[in-house]
DNA sequence: CGCCGATTTGACTCAGATCAAGGTTTGTGG
DNA sequence: CCACAAACCTTGATCTGAGTCAAATCGGCG
């Protein structure tokens, strides 16, 4: 009999092929073969509570984990001592990309809430990617990801008014709500005013004011956290993507 | 008798171990045997003239690219036309990791003087991962340098003054002479300023006047796209790698 | 209830954008 | 080789989006 059926509530051996999030993970497009392989390598730690740090800057690389709940922000610390989000995690969604050129991390990485996320660990996504054709493929995809992440904030940080920034963020929100199953046009936000304004290089006292306009024209409903879409197409004005 | 001997004097078959480039480039901390094959994957396309572009957004990806001489810089373009220039590759640094998610590329590559590139076939490289153990961590450095460069200057839009950015974008380039055994204090900036602005996320006049301090100050000396660092000290001080 | 951190709001300020104009360099065709 | 146009770069004057500072309010939670 298997030890895996005796192990800890807090410690389930995950299952990428039987888990909802299957289809927007690691496993997006994967076959039935490869995810029987993916089931093997991944491993699931213990839960972070609120502000663990699931890794940190200068830490060993060992891993590329995924949210399973709640969310994780990722982010770089400079030379002077400030710092800059450069990403927030949510289910299904993959951090620990940097930290490929030398093995260590160059970011830190921490729970916004409590959160719990599966670890892929890199020695053996080595290997698979030997035996699997796919696998290889699969890898780059989730680096390319990264990549493209990083250069959507890039324009919106030289790019963007402030006001477009914020509808942007928004937007991009709405959409990973989309991806989920979830309600697109109501959500909460999962971290604070002044993470946002840090993660859209602005002040928090900025956030506050545009949320305040964007309610006072109808563009959307702000109640602390809790954020309702109501102009969609609106939103998608400001940001240029209308016509 | 190898037709190699033959070629087009602007299709020499490029050889990575014979190249000078070969520590700073793709083939970095490669062995012997991992140079030999990899001399086998790596072509050279005709040049590129100033202005010509080597992919561009929505393009098919099918190789990544290492700068051999000249200059390449990538921009992303947004929804309402701007662009946001978000890197310059210089001779022995890679581009082309954008696009990994679709197979598409999502930037434009375009020269900014006469350039020349070595292209390495993805479809090969699949192949040589498989073949050759540490080649897969090779691709991983690689695309985590990308990632890496995009979070500096995502902490540098984000966080910086207009003063820092400029500071840190001329350490950058003196860092990245010294790499070459170029003079590290005396370089020429092979783009204009207008994608220097662009690149750090100012105006064109911006980065005027702030050239024309940092050369009151004694800290360099420009003379058009010739540039002289005089105090590499108070460039650092003023990005804050000092204390 | 009372404290503390998060958020909002108002008043003021400023870094850097924009606008405007002039100078310089480069490339082109005659 | 020169004339002219088109880029490119600089400098000055003015303006403004968003930051900073200060203070009030809200919401949880022990």
């Amino acid at each position: 009999m298997s030890t895996l059926k005796h192990v800890d509530a807090n410690h389930l051996k995950p299952s990428c092929s039987q888990c909802n999030l299957r289809d927007i993970c690691f496993s997006h497009g994967m076959d039935d073969d490869e995810l029987r392989n993916l089931d093997v390598v991944v491993a699931q730690p213990k839960p972070l509570h609120k502000n663990d740090y699931l890794y940190r800057d200068g830490d060993k690389t060992v891993a590329i984990y995924a949210v399973r709940s709640g969310c994780i922000k990722t982010m770089m610390e400079s030379a002077n001592g400030d710092e800059q989000i450069v990403g927030f995690h949510f289910p299904g969604e993959l951090l620990g990309v940097d930290g490929f050129v030398n093995d260590l991390h160059t970011c830190n990485a921490q729970a916004l809430e409590t959160s719990s996320v599966c670890e892929f660990p890199l020695e053996q996504l080595e290997s698979l990617c030997v035996a699997l054709p796919g696998m290889q493929k699969q890898m780059r995809r989730i680096m390319g990801k990264e990549v493209n992440n990083d250069h959507k904030l890039l324009l919106l940080l030289g790019k963007m008014t402030a006001e477009e920034r914020l509808a942007s963020f928004l937007l991009s929100m709405s959409c990973r709500m989309t991806e989920r199953h979830w309600k697109e046009d109501k959500f909460n936000l999962s971290m604070p005013r002044q993470d946002i304004a840090n993660y859209l290089g602005m002040a928090v006292e900025t956030v506050s004011r545009l949320f305040a306009a964007f309610q006072n024209e109808k563009i959307i409903e702000v109640d602390r956290r809790s954020i309702t879409i109501l102009d969609m197409q609106r939103l998608r004005a400001i940001v240029g993507e209308s016509e």
